[in-house]
DNA sequence: TGTACATCAGTGAACGCGCGTTCACTGATGTAC
DNA sequence: TGTACATCAGTGAACGCGCGTTCACTGATGTAC
């Protein structure tokens, strides 16, 4: 079989249909990484095929943006894992955890973006697509579980004095996404240093 | 004079034609209280105007929207310092702060969010406008220093043990701004009970 | 007091653009006989 | 082994829409003489 390989898109074969579906969310992920709008016809550019192609995979073009936000929440809890994994101490581990966070919010702003609203919002795109509420709501909860369970191991190893570890989780994670998101939208506001530090060592109660 | 009343707007006499920026401005924020979409035209519906009277007062549209946020800022300051004033105990003034910040931002939630991006952010609006950061800078500097202030409060009234209020100020910031933000965009997400006052607490380093 | 005129608030029509979505289609490829 | 056909990935053209912006204008009102 000879493969010609110009400029042009090869078409999918028969049964890989859901490739295009693939390149599709990655086409979405470039144009935000670049901070492009993402628009049902500028990710058919992005990705060189047609934009009714697009329809083939996804009722709409919420679907797609859901599609990404679901694989950003999948690739944000992996990146957490991995760097909380690297330590044994539960303090360094809960550390690591919210430090990736923040890496992960200031190294992909468009997509964190997406994420937790402003381009697209799953508040919203649920007035379209009612009866999925179990699927949005699950959607972050990965990553909350993260902070949970790194809190509640910093109680048993003694170095938080955090009484109710799942309410605490809920207000480092709203503190890490406030200073993530106030990073992208208050460029100009200075930062006075080690704000993070003093947020997620107050929000976590280390002691 | 007999004023004619129909629904037909009356045209501004000489030298009041500023009297219709305002209008515009109130437009706007009527558009955005009903979470409607506020563009150009939608606007100047609003407002009961043709779309090209709003060239008379304003260049174009980002700077309709950074007239609201500026106005949106005035009355946020306002409405905290109202609310702080109406106590004397140091703590109390920044509970009160603390929790106007919340009630407008859960008020006025499309309002909130011109202010601090997603719909419009001074951060884009600076790209087609250079020059103004100081003006941007400026914008959200006065509530930000009535929370430094509140904080360096409690710690001469002792009830803080906060060692660099600017810090902790900037970190309580970010961590209402996340409340706040999330409540809007993860309404799905079943917060714990008291989220605000263990973070608020928290943050302010209250004993 | 009357009148010509400058000023100024606001308009109507038009522009080109990119958008999401629809429709009937093309043409390659696997499969049944 | 050949061939007719069904399946399926992807397309090209067109739709109506709302957008931001421009332009030359209208017509009311204050002012100078």
């Amino acid at each position: 079989m000879i493969m010609v390989t110009t400029g042009e898109r090869q078409r999918n074969a028969r049964g890989e249909g859901s490739r295009l579906r693939l390149e599709i969310v990655q086409a979405t992920q470039a144009l935000l990484a670049d901070g492009e709008a993402a628009t049902l016809r500028s990710i058919a550019r992005r990705a060189g095929i047609s934009a009714p192609s697009i329809y083939r995979h996804f009722p709409d073009v919420d679907a797609v943006m859901s599609a990404v936000a679901d694989d950003a929440f999948d690739e944000l809890v992996e990146a957490l894992v991995e760097k909380r994994d690297r330590h044994t101490d539960e303090t360094a581990r809960l550390w690591a955890i919210a430090d990736g966070y923040l890496d992960f919010a200031r190294e992909r702003p468009h997509i964190y973006r997406v994420m937790f609203g402003g381009v697209w919002n799953a508040a919203v795109a649920l007035e379209s697509h009612p009866g999925e509420d179990a699927h949005f709501r699950e959607m972050g909860m990965n990553a909350f579980r993260l902070l949970v369970a790194a809190i509640q191991d910093c109680v048993d190893a003694g170095s938080s004095s955090s009484v109710d570890p799942r309410r605490d989780a809920a207000a480092l994670w709203a503190g890490l996404h406030g200073i993530a998101q106030l990073r992208v939208t208050a460029p100009l506001f200075d930062w006075p240093a080690d704000t993070d530090r003093a947020l997620v060592g107050s929000l976590a109660r280390l002691t």
